[in-house]
DNA sequence: TGCAGCATGTAATTTGTTACATGATTAA
DNA sequence: TTAATCATGTAACAAATTACATGCTGCA
């Protein structure tokens, strides 16, 4: 599952043009499927090359030309199919952990402020998702909702275990860090 | 930080060769930070030629000269540098989850599927990482018993998702899943 | 006056993945 | 005899990111 994919998903639930794209793209999504107008307008376009959408020009004043995409019967089977036949995946790629994983070679402050940095997203993350939840009306699918709940889950759990842990990297000396977090495992 | 820089750090810790830094990306770092020989021995070279680190190779019997790299004290800055001047990210790309937003277009039993994959991988995850957490010695930084510990949580708190919410997509009718995830979100 | 929002894209670059290519040793 | 481990790489390909390029409208 690729962005070119995801797109013709996002058209399976309703016509949209490559910027509306970008906004849902910006919205649950961004906090596990990110992407960029300059993954979207190339994918919208091959999708209408191999004629899984079609699009449809509507003049705007002083702006270009809106083009709405809208999916065709090929297209839903396709994204049926891609559903249906792929194993999906769930990569993490964290410079974060990688950076903190060498710890001991950075100061006291650098640290401090990468883990406050680090929290602060995570506090968005679920203000955001939680923002968005309550804009979701009845009709919204459990899908969504599901993922929408796996997301703020995650975020609280890694926020609780920064802030409950983060102590181990800074306050005590060597001795007492490998200790304390001996302790900790066991509990 | 990408594929070389952190091949560049993993080397501040200790000479190894890329056979070496294969199996370290495939133990704790693979749940955080993956990556394959196609990446390894290109970003090798590439830290050789910039003199950030220094090959010796050993002649070995039947098998290629393994060739151990060690790292300058000019990679040591370059990596120090690296380590402080950039913001690390910390990306999460999953199709597992984008699929699930499209729970409603899966039949009953490939959903199972997924679910259950899932919750198997996660599981492993966890196994793994306490697996590797018991064979450190003492001398283990702070810095990867944190992000090993993060890791667990994290997957725990996934499996634990998955698992009491599950039923929400797979159980009841529509209007029984959208009251059920709202009481499950209240709570 | 300046910035955010609407609306489109292209092109270069970066990065990583996958497949290919080789080959001895050792344990089950 | 078959698979895993050790040990090296290259080359083609796929995919996404970033920077570039344009330009009107409306609000503060």
């Amino acid at each position: 599952m690729d962005v070119k994919t995801l797109c013709l998903g996002l058209l399976s639930l309703g016509d949209a043009c490559g910027y509306d794209l970008k906004k849902t793209f910006e919205s649950l999504f961004k906090h596990f499927f990110p992407a960029g107008y300059g993954s979207i307008y190339p994918a919208l376009a091959d999708l209408a090359n191999a004629g899984l959408v079609e699009c449809t020009k509507v003049p705007q004043a002083g702006k270009p030309d809106r083009k709405v995409y809208r999916i065709t019967d090929s297209g839903r089977r396709v994204f049926l199919d891609a559903l249906n036949h792929t194993e999906p995946q769930h990569k993490l790629r964290s410079e974060f952990l990688a950076t903190i994983y060498f710890a001991d070679l950075l100061d006291t402050e650098r640290l401090g402020v990468l883990l406050d940095d680090r929290l602060q997203k995570l506090r968005d993350t679920v203000a955001h998702i939680e923002h968005i939840e309550q804009e979701w009306g009845p009709e919204t699918s459990a899908g969504a909702r599901f993922v929408a709940g796996f997301g703020a889950v995650i975020a609280k759990a890694a926020a609780e275990y920064v802030e409950t842990n983060r102590h181990l990297l800074t306050n005590a000396s060597d001795a007492e860090r490998i200790s304390e977090i001996k302790a900790a495992a066991g509990g």
